[in-house]
RNA sequence: GGUGAGAUAGUCAAGUGGCCAACGACGGCGGACUGUAAAUCCGCUCCCUACGGGUUCAGAGGUUCGACUCCUCUUCUCACCA
């Protein structure tokens, strides 16, 4: 039984330090039921999870099947006085009811995931707000700027010249802060997250004698592009909130490569199942195209529906294997006869009158399924069905 | 605080008086090809009903027929010194 809840606990993890510590507090909860906790930080600065959050929350998922009450961290402190990270630097600072409102809707999306019951939601501000500058000053002490610089982030920026705010500094100490007064028994986080883990162990030993954190790390997911991380700002994401036939799209589109890793951190098939379609895929009996499409219909059920998944899936087959056009598209009208170009424009699928003559150009552009080739083009009053290229369509009805 | 170097399109990075809307790379978009929006190949890549016009090279002034290129001040970054 324990070994089972350490594998599955230990899936798809890059590292964990002090598994005995992990061991310990699970034999604990198989022998007499003890529970124990397991924090996680969120930065609420956005109001939408992606995938990539997801790999944790099913982390923490599978930690409460196991007996863990979740820690939810919300860095709301952080996002009070704006983190200055690198290229981050003019970010504004949120407001409060902007902080409110986000948190709100990332908590709602996070809870498709975890168990609520067993999750306590917890605002950094809380406590780092309380604090006084001689704490800050204590909390400080604690840490040395030698060992600060031992932080792979910090270094690589030291060394190429890049700025690095002394406030940054003070991230890792106040994380691993969170940590002391929360008094975790285990934090996870993505590996980029490292150094301010371990902070959070360092530091529980400092304040008081006590146990140390164990820690978990998961790897970082790569984005639809393969190669970055997934992120908003990088546009490389699949959204928690994405509309089905959209979420759908997206998965399937990730290369074939990339496919295993979302299968190994986001699916909940078994290593085993996902070890027998690799082999399925390597020896042509099974289609990998019918294996992304597994793995699209897992995720959309999982935060849809399974029917959504099903419409999802013809859909997609109707709009890119037969090209045709799709159910259900953004509708406009316009009034008075209309430039093929101004309309695209107006139609939020070509970004500039500009770009749409250069589409028009290369063909691009069709109305009602015809290519046209006229920039010129007129549009009188009628129904049109507008596309640019393979996927931007548009309803369109000029009076 | 002093001295020196630098700031160029989404990013990196050429360009040191007109040939610059600005080389190149990446990204992005489009086309072909496919099992998909992957890989590969090809084209495009500031805006404007456009063989023309308008705004760009940190910001503000100045020199010049003409500046991304020269001068002055400002802001920011880096280096060395203190």
């Amino acid at each position: 039984m324990i070994v089972e809840a350490l594998k599955e606990i230990n899936r798809g993890s890059a590292e964990v330090i002090d598994t005995q510590r992990v061991e310990k507090l699970l034999g604990a909860y198989f022998e007499n039921g003890q529970t124990y906790t397991v924090k996680a930080g969120f930065d609420p600065t956005a109001p939408d999870l992606h995938l990539g959050h997801t790999v944790l929350l099913q982390k923490l998922a599978v930690f409460q099947k196991y007996g863990a009450r979740v820690q939810f961290l919300i860095g709301s402190f952080t996002a009070t006085i704006g983190d200055p990270t690198g290229k981050n630097i003019t970010r504004k600072v949120l407001s409060k009811e902007e902080i409110e409102k986000n948190i709100k809707s990332y908590t709602t999306q996070a809870f498709k995931i975890l168990d609520e019951s067993k999750t306590d939601i917890v605002y950094n501000d809380d406590w780092l707000g309380k604090m006084s500058a001689a704490d800050m000053i204590t909390l400080a002490s604690h840490l040395t700027v030698a060992r600060m610089l031992e932080r792979d982030d910090f270094s690589k920026r030291f060394k190429s010249n890049t700025p690095i705010a002394t406030s940054e500094f003070m991230y890792p100490l106040l994380q691993g802060y969170d940590s002391v007064y929360l008094n975790s028994d285990i934090e996870i986080g993505g590996t980029d997250q490292k150094f301010n883990l371990l902070m959070g162990r360092q530091l529980q030993k400092a304040y008081n004698s006590k146990k140390q954190q164990a820690v978990l790390m998961m790897p970082i997911l790569e984005g639809l592009d393969g190669v970055q991380k997934m992120s908003k700002s990088l546009g490389n994401y699949i959204g928690v909130a994405d509309e089905p036939n959209e979420m759908f799209g997206k998965v399937l589109s990730v290369s074939d490569e990339l496919m295993w890793r979302y299968y190994e951190l986001l699916s909940t098939k078994s290593l085993d199942e996902i070890e027998a379609l690799k082999n399925g895929v390597a020896d042509g009996s099974v289609h990998p195209k019918k294996v992304k499409e597994s793995l699209a219909s897992e995720i959309v059920t999982r935060f849809h529906s399974e029917e959504a998944a099903y419409n999802a899936k013809l859909e997609f087959e109707r709009v890119h294997a037969k090209s045709q056009i799709p159910t259900e598209m953004n509708e406009f009208s316009l009034e008075g006869e209309t430039w093929i170009a101004k309309a695209l424009v107006e139609c939020n699928i070509s970004p500039s009158t500009s770009q749409a003559r250069r589409d028009i150009k290369q063909g691009a552009v069709k109305i009602n399924q015809e290519k046209i080739s006229d920039e010129q083009l007129q549009l009188g009053s009628g129904d049109y069905i507008l596309q640019v290229g393979k996927r931007k369509f548009a309803k369109l009805k000029v009076i």
